[in-house]
RNA sequence: GGAGAGGUGGCUGAGUGGUUGAAAGCGGCGGUCUCGAAAACCGUUAUGGGGGCAACUCCAUCCAGGGUUCGAAUCCCUGCUUCUCCGCCA
């Protein structure tokens, strides 16, 4: 969330900040109003608590030397009756600017291209070419009845549409690519975990999926619990409410996981095979930095990502969103999309964010900053994410590139060692 | 699932109603000493929020949320969580 000292110490150019988003700004003077009401009651209360702080002393030491206190005990009564009230006040009126502020975006940072919608993403660089192929390429759902390598249709029935099932050298090909993507990170200094799938609610609030997204999510009501929609989730909760010493950072992770998503509403859109789906897979890479490098380790990220398609040999570009179609928690945003020969169009396959302080002020992720002199400072981290990569439509993206005409997959050079054949 | 015992500062750990925001130890940082280091000694070392140009000062926080009380780390309730034993289980 943002912090509401920025709302208040520079209302201005917050709202031209979420005018460049194309957001309505009217929140911005209602939190105003909120927040001024709170000051008003936090220095009554303080005052009174002081009061009954001190007279609790008084009584203390009367009784003590065994004086009748009887007086000052009524005073406080009286004194403890409206402390009680202005915190309840206190309390509801912080309730309303959290529900205010937890629909408020973050803020783009200066460089990001203004934009409305997706149309006006940059293209910043495309790798590779585009092959030709001398005959007539088959989609990734035709090619993988053909193989039986993946069954959408049992997985349907397992479950519902969007719930793919792999099979045989399928589920092979998936495991391998997996395998790649984290053994590549981890070399470059990323350390490895495997998390919890599913999250209690603070942990969702400390990523900003909630309360914004509840609705795109899965649910277990029961528990209170959700299925986790990118490891983003319980990476990032790995250090909630956590001081990071400033010689640690920047802490780096990579983990693979399952990702559910409802993705409510978006019925009838590209949802054909792998193309929308429910529940896919996805290595994901975290980095916990200070403020000063987030935007330099943005960049090392993008490539760790592109690294990956590369040795893939995987014709891809990446854009970098403009204002009006960044997320939600992000200030910076690249995508990487991946050439679809079927689709004749660019699928997206991976999102490399800068969320600076955004996340880490709800999650509360901090460091130690040693200033000069050697006082210490406690500062938000920035938190970056990015999906280094989504498989799904990764699958697709290679599938159709590397197709025979007989409808064979030539699988590519890096992945052989993971998967022991070289063709499906 | 059953029975029991816990959750206190970066860590270990004392504290069962009134200068305890919290003893002590360890660790960290600064200093004295030293050519340098170690040892020893001295000092310092939580977070958030008000007020003040500042020195400083006030409020809150001992897992979380309620309650009792003039006053709660300490008493009561609920939740979460950790450990031990039993049961079940991949």
């Amino acid at each position: 969330m943002l912090d509401i000292k920025s709302i208040r110490e520079n209302p201005a150019q917050v709202i031209e900040k979420l005018k460049r988003r194309n957001e309505d700004t009217e929140v911005i003077s209602k939190i105003q109003e909120v927040d001024s009401k709170r000051l008003e009651v936090i220095r009554k209360a303080d005052s009174l608590k002081e009061l009954r702080n001190k007279v609790s002393d008084e009584i203390a030491v009367m009784k003590k030397n065994k004086q009748d206190a009887s007086e000052k005990i009524a005073e406080m009564k009286k004194v403890s009756d409206d402390v009680k009230q202005l915190d309840v006040d206190l309390r509801n009126i912080e309730t309303e600017i959290e529900n205010l502020l937890y629909y408020v975006p973050a803020l783009p940072a200066d460089e990001v291209p203004y934009g409305k919608s997706a149309d006006d993403n940059i293209e910043r660089t495309v790798w590779g070419d585009k092959k030709n192929f001398d005959f007539k390429v088959k989609d990734h759902i035709e090619l993988s009845k053909k193989l039986d390598i993946l069954d959408f249709e049992r997985g349907a029935k397992i479950t519902g549409s969007g719930f793919p099932l792999y099979k045989g050298k399928g589920a092979t090909l998936e495991r391998a690519l997996i395998c790649f993507m984290l053994d590549t990170h981890i070399s470059k200094g990323y350390r490895e975990v495997m998390t919890p799938v599913l999250v209690n609610r603070a942990s969702m609030e400390a990523a900003e999926k909630v309360p914004k997204f509840e609705d795109d999510m899965y649910r277990i009501n029961e528990d209170d619990f959700f299925a986790i929609p990118t490891a983003e989730v319980p990476i990032i909760n790995i250090h909630r409410d956590e001081i990071f010493k400033e010689d640690e950072l920047p802490v780096k992770y990579c983990g693979f996981t399952n990702c559910f998503r409802r993705e409510a509403g978006s019925y009838g859109k590209d949802t054909k095979g792998f193309l929308r789906v429910h529940q896919f897979n996805k290595v994901e890479l975290i980095n916990f930095c200070p403020p000063e490098n987030s935007y330099a380790e943005l960049e090392k990220m993008l490539a760790d990502a592109c690294a990956v398609l590369q040795a893939l040999n995987v014709h891809y570009r990446v854009i970098e969103l403009c204002t009006g179609d960044i997320g939600f928690s992000a200030s910076k945003c690249y995508d990487i999309e991946v050439w679809s020969y079927a689709e004749n169009k660019w699928l997206e396959a991976s999102s490399v964010s800068n969320c600076t302080d955004f996340q880490s002020r709800r999650a509360k992720i901090r460091y130690k900053k040693t200033l000069e002199g050697g006082k210490t400072k406690t500062e938000l981290v920035h938190i970056l994410n990015g999906s280094g990569l989504a498989t799904s439509r990764l699958m697709v993206a290679l599938l159709e590139a590397n197709q025979t005409k007989e409808g064979n997959i030539v699988v590519p050079e890096v992945l052989r060692k993971y998967t022991n054949f070289d063709i499906i």
